[in-house]
DNA sequence: GACGTCATTGTGAGCGCTAACAATTCACGG
DNA sequence: CCGTGAATTGTTAGCGCTCACAATGACGTC
């Protein structure tokens, strides 16, 4: 056992032992310069035989900071979620933050609210919302909290400031890089439509399409699950010889669906249909085929929030006003194109 | 602007805009019983108008509590990692708890110190580690910290209480599924080393095969990329005729590169060679073949590291002796068998 | 040798809350 | 009409730290 049971000692029982004030063992903590060297390894061997560990909340309380930052996200399963989450959490660390995580099954104006609350009630001195569903930035707009609020994946359009990956953007390299193969149209399978970010990748598909004068064709709707994508593909597989030779997957998941009921259906990818995914998850490099996808940067999306948010908490930033946008990069493999195995090598 | 630059207001400020004293203000705010209706309607007026929150520094330093857990993760963008994470989160909040969360790429007897050094001056009252590693193993045991800390992933064998899902059961059923489908022998693509849950699988692997008095062929290893696995694979396609006819992988990212490779060889999944994996990641119902594989209940692992971590902090069960253990559940699909495809069903 | 200056250390007053106890009020029975 | 106990409210003392300021001592200067 390594934590006793006894009242841990405070830095007035240090103080004692060292045979200083508690002001000298204070600043023995803090670093402070005006402390006489042999003072100061006086203090830190009494720091070190009775193990003492500065209080959280007493500093907390003095200092009136917690240097605590909250997150509030849900569908943290999924690998865009969870890569901001561990790219806010290693930038926040890098600044000196702890991140309490309040993770949602569903993101809804009350859920959002009791997150808050929640967060508040935890000392937090900011909060980053990853709320990708539309429902939820109108809801961090009304909603009351004594700190600054920042946004991701809510779009760039909001009241609130933000940090976003340029959703439209994607979706057009996407679909231009279909077009520019040859395919004459580029159908696309999109996420849920209270979701911002299928939104934008909606609007990016389209505005494509019209700028190269072609009618986009009928629009299918998945909720971003390969089951879903599944029953999508069955439907283009429908298509096929019908004017049906490239389609535009929301996000890789439901691209693995779409590719194993085309696969079903007797469609070869990518030489009867290309299918272009979004993400670039780990696993889509080896799909069947790897799989032509957009990469998000998700640890400059983490790094950015962060600065946004303490710049916010510095009051170094007019909040309501700063809108950070970040560039996706289009990924090219197999499923739009002829096949290309990995260079073989010796198993490590 | 939903936060004002004022000093925020203290429950004094609330008393006195309410005619009471500020005990009062406490009591309402922890619903004591013995508050006059009419008084407490007053206070909660006051409360409203002003915006009031109790302040959390204060009130952690008065009752000595901070109501927050940490949580040392690594990984965590992997869905094993991602799945606990998550179930964590959502159990202590169930207990009113909130979880701090450190995030290391690497877990090593210093990133895991520094971890718990950081948590611990962030205030948190127990720790989970969710600690694969071997190495981290011990780190744990040998590090000081003034707080109890549960293990996850460990293996059942260490002296720190700790919850796992049974590694060596789950490599036993997906072994014996294979020898039970008619296989001679199996194969198997293993973690690292270093992991004990690696160590677990080939254990529980090896066992079922001497259990059968098969000897254990040659074993191949992977670092649970898809990458690793994708080599490993291209290994195994040439042991393809001699012998070769069932692998078990010991998790699903690495079997989706097994399975690429094999294609690429023009190896056929389940006809020529079954493959197993383990985790039941949400894709891999939607690989080529759909793959057979051992699903962990991370939600229970979550909830029950919550459970004994809160009873090593109230006191209620001696710490060291604590080892939880949880099924795994082995999940049959077309990599192991004769093609099954999904129920058609109409798009959504 | 008195005095200013700087480095070093100590003192006292909160930070905003809860816990323990004291005080007051009220209802009701004798 | 007073005593008694329960309900309600107030008072006081910390929780363990940091900050502002005071005090001390060493050193150099004129």
């Amino acid at each position: 056992m390594t934590h006793s049971q006894l009242r841990p000692p405070t830095m007035a029982d240090v103080a004692r032992q060292a045979g200083v004030s508690h002001q000298t063992v204070s600043r023995v903590l803090g670093d402070h310069p005006n402390v006489r060297d042999e003072t100061r390894a006086r203090v830190l061997r009494a720091i070190e035989e009775m193990g003492y560990r500065r209080n959280f909340s007493a500093r907390a309380l003095a200092t009136r900071r917690t240097r605590t930052l909250g997150v509030v996200a849900s569908n943290t399963t999924l690998y865009g979620p969870a890569s901001t989450l561990f790219a806010l959490e290693e930038a926040a660390r890098a600044e000196g933050y702890l991140v309490s995580t309040v993770s949602l099954r569903r993101l809804t104006m009350e859920t959002l609210s009791e997150a808050l609350d929640r967060l508040s009630e935890g000392g937090v001195e900011g909060v980053i919302a990853i709320a990708p569903q539309r429902s939820a930035v109108e809801a961090l707009a009304e909603l009351r909290h004594p700190f600054p609020v920042v946004a991701v994946g809510t779009g760039s359009g909001a009241e609130v400031p933000s940090v976003n990956v340029d959703q439209n953007l994607g979706a057009r390299l996407a679909t231009g890089h279909l077009l520019a193969a040859g395919h004459r149209r580029v159908w696309h399978l999109a996420g849920p439509e209270d979701w911002q970010e299928a939104v934008d990748r909606v609007d990016g598909w389209r505005a494509t399409l019209e700028a190269a004068d072609v009618e986009p064709p009928m629009l299918l709707r998945g909720d971003w699950s390969p089951l879903s994508g599944y029953r999508a593909g069955q439907e283009l597989a429908g298509w096929v010889g019908r004017g049906l030779t490239a389609v535009f997957v929301a996000n890789d998941q439901m691209a693995l669906g779409v590719l194993r009921a085309l696969r079903e259906a007797g469609v070869r990818t990518p030489q009867d249909v290309a299918v272009a995914g979004f993400d670039d998850i780990p696993e889509s490099e080896f799909f069947a085929p790897p799989l032509t996808t957009v990469r998000q940067d998700f640890a400059t999306v983490g790094k950015r929030s962060i600065a946004l948010l303490l710049d916010l908490i510095e009051g170094r930033t007019p909040s309501g006003t700063s809108q950070v946008s970040i560039e996706p990069q289009l990924v090219v493999r197999a499923s739009t194109f002829p096949y290309l195995p990995l260079p073989g090598a010796a198993p490590g």
